[in-house]
DNA sequence: GAAAGCTGTCGAAGCGCTTCGACTGCCTAT
DNA sequence: ATAGGCAGTCGAAGCGCTTCGACAGCTTTC
């Protein structure tokens, strides 16, 4: 393995020169330059990792924490792991992947051994256990979500009240006066993750503006739980013309169902999904749909991240805008419905 | 932060001590021990990985190389890295996420830095151009996936040739004598991972064996897709009454499709896929399928690399064998056809 | 023309840990 | 009784890098 001191060596230079090259903080002659890099050339030099974490207490490593269920979402969490590697390399930067698993355990091992600069979390919780100890590092971090209480702590997330309220105006746009809500697993109400609750937060008020009536039904995925609760949201409301789904693992049975049932879509019932994109296109009606940003929130944590580890940027609260797409899914409410 | 010389000054004993607490390669009297123990809890000491990677020349990191690509059977990766990130603690290693991006790069730069002490890489291409890098280090690595040439290298994979077989045995069985193959996006050929070829070679010869016709066509995921690829199949071969899927993202255009055209999922067409589990069960008709086996392909993968890591363990290939479940989509052949 | 300020380079002191050899007692075998 | 062995501990030498202060040789300034 090729060390600093043998690049200074075949450079004809002292290791701290080559070491300024390296990093830029003093400035070096071209000429000494030159040498130094085509002697880094030759040689294949990589900088010792450890090393380099040791001396300047900078590990250039950002850990992120996914969450270890893989039952959910589990598309938007690989966009967005991927973009956070992907972003975090742009700025020099690697990525460590941690699990849920440990919980807050894996905060301090990572905060207390120097193994990473900075910690992004995904999938918080409203109460979070691992937040008062990010509150007592003076490690940054970013997470993507939004608990209950947001003082001092950088968050990332879609604005999912302005997502539900988006969807029932678009509903209540097109003529819809009876929306149902096919909303997520009941377990993630229960964890409170918060997004569910805020969706639903801003779908109801929205509504109540709008004067158009919700009903609001958790959904396990999969066709036999959504075959369930479709019955039971038309038993209770046989005029719902307008559907928000939340759990993309309910959009295509519902779909089905509907389709079954001989609703058309759009023609009889609408139906608007929060869901990723691939998802909406790649659906058998094409979805009108509120977009989950996911490479964006990713890209975003970094960035913000990157910002306080040089001592720029400061704690505050980012919420990406919704934008809705229409596609095939949506349509003027049937004359004569409600 | 506590260093090891605050925690040996606080049991009154020299940092060497302490070290040895720590890895247990010398012998230390109970006593002693349970004072530096002590010492390390109630000051909350966590040793710097940068100074251990340093000096012991082990970053006790494990890199994990996965596809850039979001487009495809992202559930399965996910799952993958989560089991290497989870058994990789449970070896005392962490995980550092690597994306496709930087290539061979990557690969050297890694290696070069010391950064991780061993790498998995996934996604492997027939002829991948990381190959000869990573059997020209000494680094260890296991691969997920199957290259063409795997002299020197630790491979672990489904033996997809084997799940081909299977599928075709099954069908075969159950008197299906015109099967139809829903083979991956055209892509995924081009790139040669090679799984795809290898499924579809396991198919081909079980078919000949069994005196079974089979007729295979690559499908982009997505209804438009798959209804273009079903018109043409039973265009072609209007007995077929089997079909083996491959591509997930055409397992419920495919269903629906065949629905909307009034055939019976089993009764008059019976169908196997290749996907996780999970998948099978959530579809609209519950999925006789062969499981990917994406955690036990992740765990396996950390347990070769630990072994390699600590001087047992050998290259080898490791091919999982592959396991049909019946469930609710395949059913005997309609008498009179074929 | 001396003081002051640059620019470019070097030497040396660590960063916090592991690990080797050495040492001290104490136990066992002869 | 004495040599040899072993368990338990310590001191010191690095691991490869960053960074601080020093300094030599310039140029600029009044």
């Amino acid at each position: 393995m090729v060390t600093l001191a043998e690049v200074a060596q075949h450079a004809g230079v002292s290791a701290s020169t080559v070491s300024y090259v390296l990093s830029g903080k003093r400035s070096i002659s071209t000429t000494t330059r030159q040498r130094v890099e085509q002697s880094i050339r030759e040689l294949g030099y990589h900088p010792n990792a450890g090393a380099r974490a040791l001396a300047s207490s900078r590990s250039n490593i950002i850990a992120l924490m996914v969450p270890l269920r893989t039952d959910m979402y589990v598309p938007v969490m690989m966009e967005i792991a991927i973009a956070v590697a992907t972003t975090a390399r742009t700025h020099g930067y690697d990525v460590l992947l941690l699990t849920g698993e440990e919980g807050p355990d894996a905060v301090r091992r990572v905060t207390g051994s120097g193994l990473a600069d900075a910690m992004i979390l995904m999938d918080v919780e409203l109460d979070d256990e691992r937040l008062p100890l990010l509150r007592g590092t003076d490690q940054p971090s970013v997470l993507i979500g939004l608990p209950a209480d947001t003082s001092g702590l950088t968050c990332v997330d879609l604005d999912f009240k302005a997502t539900g309220a988006l969807c029932v105006e678009h509903l209540a746009m097109l003529g819809h006066r009876d929306i149902a809500v096919i909303g997520e697993a009941p377990a993630v109400y229960e964890r409170h993750t918060g997004f569910a609750e805020r969706t639903l937060d801003g779908l109801r008020s929205r509504a109540q503006e709008l004067g158009v009536r919700l009903l609001h039904r958790p959904c396990e995925g999969g066709y036999d739980a959504m075959a369930v609760t479709l019955a039971r949201i038309l038993d209770e409301r046989p005029g719902t013309t307008g559907f928000v789904v939340q759990n993309e693992s309910a959009v295509e049975p519902l779909l089905a169902l509907l389709r079954q049932q001989g609703r058309a879509v759009p023609e009889d019932v609408s139906v608007v999904a929060v869901c990723p994109d691939q998802v909406a296109v790649q659906a058998s009606v094409r979805l009108t749909s509120v977009a989950i940003p996911a490479q964006e929130m990713g890209r975003h944590a970094v960035e913000r991240l990157v910002a306080k580890l040089d001592g720029r940027g400061t704690d505050e609260v980012v919420l990406l805008a919704p934008e809705l797409t229409v596609r095939a899914s949506t349509g003027p409410a049937p004359s004569g419905s409600s």
